[in-house]
DNA sequence: GTACAGATTGAG
DNA sequence: TCAATCTGTACT
């Protein structure tokens, strides 16, 4: 069972799409070519009320719009000159507030079956080719699924090249952890200290 | 026209 | 733990 996430999803408020994603997918449409990502890791921002976030205070600059938008918009920018970074606007128009995607588990839907070490069983496993490693940070993340600012202001609810999929799988209450947002200090202890970061507990590719 | 921050990364 | 990295942004 699949099913494409659609607007009535992204227009929920931030905090609540932000842990209604892990366990999600990131679908990228490359060509003939389609990668699959399970995302782990995400941070809310949500509001102008949060010094942490781009729209701190209803601002709007050229960079920030996308953040305006109605909820399924993206919102992608550069940090450090070099690295992208994913946001995904939620609510409704008007109301900045956005949720950042941190990480994903790459996958792949073709699992390979060989024997185990006794030659005796077979076991099912991701591919060697698919690198645990590629998309555990937001900026990878962007590298690895050739987002960049062509993507600013792109629909995922409309989108033919990048969307997001239910695909069945349930994450349970327990395995969501959650803690301060990174590298926001420049905020203030007050909103820097909001656990309004979501991941999946144990995960080898949640970031740090 | 330009100083500079920056929601990071990867090497050590 | 820490510094290299560099371009778009947001100022003057």
């Amino acid at each position: 069972m699949m099913r494409r996430l659609k607007r009535s999803f992204f227009t929920q408020p931030s905090l609540w799409v932000a842990e209604a994603l892990l366990g999600k997918y990131v679908v990228r449409k490359l060509g003939k070519k389609i990668l699959v990502g399970k995302i782990v890791e995400t941070e809310a921002y949500p509001g102008p009320y949060d010094s942490a976030s781009h729209a701190y205070g209803m601002k709007r600059t050229p960079r920030n719009l996308a953040e305006y938008l109605k909820g399924g918009h993206v919102y992608i920018y550069l940090v450090y000159g070099m690295y992208w970074q994913l946001n995904i606007a939620t609510g409704r128009a008007g109301f900045p507030e956005c949720v950042l995607i941190r990480a994903l588990e790459p996958f792949s839907d073709k699992r390979h079956a060989t024997r185990d070490k006794d030659e005796k069983n077979f076991v099912s496993h991701v591919p060697l080719s698919i690198s645990l490693n590629v998309a555990n940070g937001p900026g990878k993340l962007c590298r690895w699924l050739k987002l960049d600012k062509s993507f600013y202001g792109e629909d995922v609810a409309t989108s033919k090249r990048f969307w997001f999929e239910d695909r069945g799988a349930k994450i349970r209450q327990s395995e969501i952890a959650t803690g301060p947002r990174v590298g926001i200090d420049y905020a203030g202890p007050y909103w820097a200290k909001k656990p309004w970061r979501f991941y999946i507990r144990n995960n080898p590719c949640v970031s740090r």
